[in-house]
DNA sequence: TTCACTTAGTGTACAAAGTACAATATTAAT
DNA sequence: ATTAATATTGTACTTTGTACACTAAGTGAA
């Protein structure tokens, strides 16, 4: 599950399956793992052939493994999850043919998905709003430089409420990752907010137990 | 990975391997998940398989899919974990031959496991540790009726460091997850505490977005 | 019955983090 | 110069976490 940002909406990306069964259907990105590959190896590699991306940090979420799950066998699914910035629009362009096309979904109004990924979406959804509140994983889904006002957007986005600004603000900066800039936003037709910066040694310091990155 | 207390310490129940390869060697309990049954229902299996026990609640933690991790072909191992009581120190009793026997053993100075077992238990003690910071979970591993110093002892030892009692008191019941009950501790030779019990229903109530339980 | 011993049980002052709330500052466009 | 839009800032209060030491209660031995 690749999570993404995007216009004030967070997003996942969606495939449309060019194979039975479930022919036509949208579904997460994925497929088998080969013998000769470690499975993080095979979310990678999935990963971009099915929508041409690579080198995306993926960690491991939950393994899914009922009897019954895919209608021609036995099949056990290793689901992992990302976020990444959607900034330059990516083409996503599928290598192989297992999959039509590629694209990205608002994660509110989601279709019913193929097999049981609906199912394994909305627990990564869950987990994806449990963690935000904890830990600010939400850096990897803005563009480099952003502004404290994006940043807010997106959070409320992927916790669905409104926050506070000022507290906001205030909670941000106190975890001391951000990194002020001496830049300002341009093209905006108002007052033009201040560009902060990510501080990933920072953030490692302070997260080091933690699982992600 | 089953996880109990007794003694004031931490233990992990492990088996002794009576089949090759790693022979003779300790080794997490675990084996093979059969075709008409879920991961979920393996991991009950194969434990009752292999220690006797059954009806413990696991939750899944990992998947270990690295190509090399069993010299005999390729295995990917969904690792579950579960704590318990040890109160009555039931009987432990391999149903099947694959295991000699079954133990429990200190989490400190656990010998070098089977396979990359090691890792594996040693991303799940992190993982505990992490844990039982913002969710009481402990109370799985104790009697029904505990005292508060009895609980402290526990947190104590999975977290391997000492805690203020006062502070810790208020704390846990200011969770209100605790009943305090009309008993008291008996067979002392000195000033009896206070028993308490576990209020699933409030724990339930306080973390119905959690993992656990 | 008293005393010694062992653990149970308790409170307060301070620091840190979270929350509710609204006015002023800056810039662009007209 | 004015308007319109968003950026930026602080304070009072509540809640939570932390450091710290004495008294209470029960047992067992003399």
């Amino acid at each position: 599950m690749i999570f993404g940002f995007d216009k004030g909406e967070l997003k996942i990306l969606l495939i449309e399956r060019n194979e039975e069964p479930y022919k036509d259907w949208l579904a997460l990105p994925g497929y088998f793992v080969e013998q000769q590959e470690s499975i993080d190896e095979a979310a990678a590699r999935i990963l971009y052939e099915l929508t041409g991306l690579r080198g995306i940090f993926m960690e491991q979420f939950h393994t899914f493994g009922e009897v019954k799950r895919h209608p021609q066998g036995r099949v056990i699914t290793v689901a992992y999850f990302a976020m990444i910035r959607l900034s330059g629009a990516k083409e996503l362009k599928p290598v192989t043919n297992y999959a039509k096309k590629a694209f990205w979904h608002p994660v509110e109004s989601l279709p019913e998905l193929a097999f049981d990924h609906s199912v394994i979406f909305n627990k990564a959804l869950q987990k994806i709003k449990r963690k935000i509140a904890y830990q600010p994983i939400a850096f990897e889904l803005l563009p480099e430089k952003f502004t404290l006002t994006q940043l807010q957007t997106l959070y409320e986005a992927v916790l669905n409420k409104k926050l506070d600004k000022r507290n906001f603000r205030k909670k941000m900066l106190n975890y001391g990752i951000l990194k002020e800039l001496d830049e300002k936003q341009k093209g905006v037709s108002y007052r033009a907010a201040k560009l902060y910066k990510f501080d990933k040694r920072k953030y490692a310091k302070l997260f080091k137990n933690e699982l992600s990155f």
